[in-house]
Order: structure tokens, then sequence, then C-alpha cells
DNA sequence: GCCCGCCTACAACTTTTGATGGATGCGGGT
DNA sequence: ACCCGCATCCATCAAAAGTTGTAGGCGGGC
């Protein structure tokens, strides 16, 4: 019998999983609302396949608590569980060892089915998201420094490089080359462009 | 006994909610999973509470949903039901004459709770929405003109001035008086801060 | 008819932003 | 140890963007 956890911060989508999943025969013997909870439980109840959903309010995110869980010895399969399928945490999760990524208005067949192959060992992904996957491979997602991340979600805000470079503590002119590297990265020349930009690749919601 | 149906185009979540409500004695006679399957069932069997998400997919958004369910005779209470408290659509729900608006990250309780409300006639908003409400009541969501929203819509994709004005066949002088015009309505003094604001209140997607 | 809001347009001026080029320091690799 | 890449930082100058004030034509409401 495959155990499985779900972890979701809304209720509603615990109640709709364990439903789902018990009507076919699988057995949900956990439930988390936090990502640290997820990870607080797993070390106390042996569980084959963990359902997580990525965005969850408080603490730890799904990304993260997908790695901690990972880090265990003997892991379950962590499958990730999400509303988005623009989201550019995909990367990193499948980075992070997810052995899939499913959206939430998938059918409840193939919800059922991707735990039975995760529970196998496979990997499964929505198509959406193999797709996203690949394009995104093709032309990978400029990477932003930190500081450059950092300076852009000020700008999306809509902050000037006087006020940026008040709440960051650095001259106006650190900012510019910031926003420089910025530009150059995601292949722009303003601002507003920028952000436009970044929004598409999921670099900034 | 009061007879609901669900509306939500994720399968997930309407499983979870019909297995809440029914595990409080409520029972869950139809699921919709648009809105226009919610319109075309609810005039062929009697119904008390609709409960309706309002991002679904295509067709038919929620408010138009409410609407159409509220225009037949002897209607259902509506309880929109969604995941974002910054939606917009919650005044355009209200005045559609949604009974209520939760929240879907709501425990169980307070959901029951909320429909068993509404089939009395009362309304109930979730605190935070209710909070919501009241501060766009006071500081009114300001109106752009046709050419202002035009405007601001190629900025937020990163046009320059100069591209927007040949675009919209205008003068780039004339693009900066509808920014002008924009920034005041907005109460800002950028173009990114303008669709930040725009973003924030809704008026832009 | 008259007022008002919208769209259009221009000029002149200030501020912000972007371009360019160069400097520092840290960490990884060989 | 040395070099290289990268994130970080800064200054100067050119180019957009934003400010202010003004104005004609057009449509709807009173």
């Amino acid at each position: 019998m495959t155990r499985v956890m779900v972890t979701d911060d809304h209720p509603v989508v615990r109640a709709g999983l364990r439903a789902l999943l018990e009507a076919s025969g699988l057995e949900v013997v956990a439930e988390a609302s936090s990502g640290a909870e997820a990870v607080a439980l797993i070390s106390r109840m042996p569980v084959d396949v963990v359902l997580m959903d990525l965005q969850m309010g408080e603490g730890i995110d799904g990304v993260e608590a997908t790695r901690l869980v990972l880090d265990r010895p003997s892991p379950p399969a962590v499958l990730i569980l999400t509303t988005y399928d623009t989201d550019a945490d995909i990367l990193r999760a499948v980075e992070a060892g997810a052995a899939g990524y499913l959206l939430k208005d998938a059918p409840p067949e193939s919800l059922v089915d991707a735990v039975h192959r995760a529970a196998r060992g496979e990997t499964v992904l929505a198509p959406l998201v193999a797709q996203r996957l690949v394009t995104r491979m093709r032309s990978p997602a400029p990477s932003l420094s930190g500081r450059e991340l950092e300076v852009l979600s000020q700008v999306a805000e809509g902050a000037s490089n006087r006020q940026i470079a008040k709440r960051l503590v650095v001259s106006e002119a650190t900012v510019k080359s910031h926003l420089v590297h910025v530009f150059t990265k995601l292949g722009v020349d303003s601002r507003t462009a920028a952000v436009a930009a970044a929004r598409e690749s999921g670099l900034l919601r």
C-alpha cells in the first residue's frame, strides 16, 4: 500500500486531495499545512510519496521543504503540485530533486496515476510543464545576481534609483550599474522593459 | 436541508469542498467546472447556495457567471470563493450581487458557517476582504480614460514614449500628456510607479 | 448655447535614467 | 601563487522621461 502525505496551506485542497486519493485506494497517512510541518512529520512517520504545494504563505517555501525532505535517509518521492505553470520555481523544484510536477487543474486520474508512478520511482511531469522546461532549457533564463534581483524588484515596485540607493545603502551610481547589467542580461534597454521581461520569464512575480 | 453547488475548474478543489461540506451535513447536489456549466445547471436544478471560484480559465469568468446566475427567477445565494484577497474583482463581484467573499485558505468551519449564513440570506465577508473593501471605498479606484489606459499598458510592456507615440500614431508630447494625467490620477510620479500602482489596484492585469 | 472632460499638441526646462569606462575585492580553478 | 570571472562599486556625459503651462477641436450633459 502506498502511503501518501499531502502538504498544502489550504484546508480545501488537502481535503480534496485526500478524497480523490483515498477514492482510488491510496492511503493518505498525513497532512501538513506548511513546509516546516511537512519536514517535521516526515522524520516521525514512514511515507512513500509527498504531494507538496509550492506557494505556501509563511515560513519555508515548497522548494526548500522539498530539499529538506529529500535530505533525510531513505526519503520519499516528492511530487510538486501547484497552480501555475509559469512559475520560475519549476526549475528550482526539479533541481531540488522533485520526482514530478503537476498542475492543480489536473484530472483526478492523472493525479492518482502520478502518485503511483512516483512511488515506483518514475519521474512524471505534466505535459505543459515538460514543454516549458524544454523551452526554458533552449533559451535559458538569464540568472540575475542577488543584488541585481534586489534592485530589479524595487524597480518593479516603482522605486526610483535614488530611493533604491537609499534603501540598499549604496550610491545611486551603483544602482545604475546593477541595472545596466540587468538590462544586458535581459536584452532590454529600459527599466520598464526590464520588469516586463523579468515577469515574462518568471524572474519576478 | 441546504442544497449546495460548487463551481471551480480544479477537480481537486471541487472534491475538497464536497468533502468538507458533506462532513458537516450539507448536501452538495451539483458540481460545475466552469461558469457556463454553472449557469446551465442552475436552470435545471434547485439550489440554495452556489460556491463560485473567480479565476476560471476559459469562457465566462466568475463575476459574469454570478451575474447570470442571479438573473434567474428565485436565484440561489452566490458565495465567491477565491484564492486572492488582492483581487480587483472583489468589488465587481460584490456589485454583481454576491452574498459573500471567502478565501480558499479559510478554515473548514468558517466555510461551513458561511454557507449556512448565505442560505439564511446573510452577507458574509472574510475579514481580510471586508477590510480591503472599505479601504477601497475610502480611496476609490481612479478611473483612467481609454487612451490613458492604452498608453499605460504599453508602458507596462516596456515601451518607450517614442515607441508608444509611433504605435498610437500620435506625437510623443501627447503620450507624455496622457502619462502626466495617469500619474496624477494614481498619485505617483514615474512610469514604473504607475504600473505598480495600476497593478495593485487591478487596473492592469 | 455653454461647460466639461477627453484627446490632441507644443515649448522650454529640470530631473531621472541610461551609456561608457574603469576600479575593487572575493572565490574558484589550475 | 596566479589568473579569471563575477559581483560590487563609482564618476562623467548623453538621452530619455517628467514638469509646467497653454491651447484647439470634439462630444455629451445641463
